[in-house]
DNA sequence: CATGCTCTCAATGTATACATTGAGTGTTCC
DNA sequence: GGAACACTCAATGTATACATTGAGAGCATG
């Protein structure tokens, strides 16, 4: 009964400062190359260091942060360079799920259903449902967070791959706000989408990882069209996660 | 040119404390389950409790720990289960990785050799060399320690693949010491490793893929045979890396 | 005037003191 | 005798004090 109210209270400092500084980092608030300096942090965040040094050392774990030199942490860049590098994993990392959840709706009428009706709400959406009132398409992403959501259900069974993805997403909410769609892209999204949740629900796995693979290389390259078309190879070490 | 000498003395308490921590999990010397305490881990590394609790932080990362309730830490569990899942991503990673080391190896000669003297290295291990005075196999395991490194420098445009790439390695050493392989099944990994190697110095990204497929779905069949059979459903989650 | 050296200082790395919370135990009451 | 309550205590969470190190400014010298 009372574990709604422990839960909200059982968020430490160090919850709080991380999630702080991971929302202002995707949004933008905090600039790429930005110096991350703990005393700063501590005061602004209003929390002494302890829980700001817990949190720095999420953020370099996340890649949202990278150690420059010695002492200097600073958000992480990220260009259309670290894009196509990003979309290399995400390839790998998003088909293999694709080809797992298919087979788990093979053997599961619960995910085969959930995907079916995914897919059917991914056809409804059209140019027109998506300029119904909604400027920051907050309607079309809620449904493909169902969509990962569903996918994550799917993959209870593969929890390392699980986790792989939702790394990944933070780093793809840095980028969709590098490169708003406009609505053509979401429209051809929302058909792609629709593709791979009926292939998912069909049990058709390679057909899923077919259509995932286009999906990606359609969002990379709308990507690309839209972002400041960084020098292929003068960028070399973008970042640098865990060792 | 003096980057060398001075990361040599840029070891911080904490990535020591780390390192201990993650060579001992690895090595089994902290069995899975064991609790992960602040001061006691403290005091038998002999230093404070901050460093440690940075270690811990990066071993919740890593995926070597998880936290149990909610001050409670203790070693991440490894079973048959795990080693599976573990596999679905590692398959996801490594052939993906093999295609993109395979396209680069086209482009890029150093490339092409580095990985054709690997797979002529591969080819020449035999059940007789080894036997050779090395009942830990270190040199095996040192051959393709060299193979990882070779596709790591394939994979400097693909940081976050590489990323990881690199954090499946621990906990693929940790099966390793679970499953000890025999002489036979080292000798046919080492064909296998051959045979993905001469296609990344081929230059032909899908029979890397292939090789790699091949390669994995052998290793993951010699493990589980060496392995007690966990039931495949009871071990729900077994870990939980960062949000 | 340029270059190199030293000194200061600010930031991180570490240790420790204080706060808080959850579990376990012992006691008391029904 | 059993169960519930309160208390102790130990562990984590947080804050802060101390140590250390690297960078930058300022000065001196060639």
């Amino acid at each position: 009964m009372d574990a709604a109210v422990q839960r909200a209270t059982a968020l430490t400092s160090a919850d709080r400062a991380f999630e702080t500084l991971r929302t202002q980092i995707v949004e933008g608030e905090l600039a790429p190359g930005a110096p991350l300096a703990e005393v700063e942090q501590a005061t602004r965040l209003g929390v002494s260091r302890t829980p700001v040094r817990e949190a720095f050392a999420r953020l370099i774990a996340a890649g949202l942060a990278i150690e420059r030199g010695p002492r200097s942490l600073v958000v992480s860049h990220i260009d259309a360079g670290d894009v196509t590098a990003l979309f290399d994993l995400r390839r790998a990392l998003d088909e293999q799920a694709a080809r797992l959840a298919a087979a788990r709706a093979a053997a599961d009428p619960v995910t085969a259903r959930d995907f079916a009706d995914l897919a059917d709400r991914f056809r409804a959406v059209t140019p027109s449902t998506l300029a119904a009132d909604d400027p920051q398409r907050h309607g079309y992403y809620a449904l493909v967070a169902e969509f990962d959501a569903a996918l994550d259900a799917a993959l209870t069974r593969s929890p390392y791959l699980a986790a792989a993805i939702a790394s990944t997403r933070v780093h793809l909410a840095r980028v969709r706000r590098l490169a708003r769609d406009d609505d053509a892209r979401l429209a051809a999204s929302a058909a792609e989408h629709g593709a791979i949740a009926r292939a998912i629900a069909d049990g058709d796995g390679e057909r899923a990882a077919a259509a995932t693979r286009l999906h990606l290389h359609e969002a990379l390259t709308s990507i690309h069209r839209h972002l400041p078309p960084a020098a292929p190879s003068s960028t070399a070490a973008p970042t640098k996660e865990h060792a």
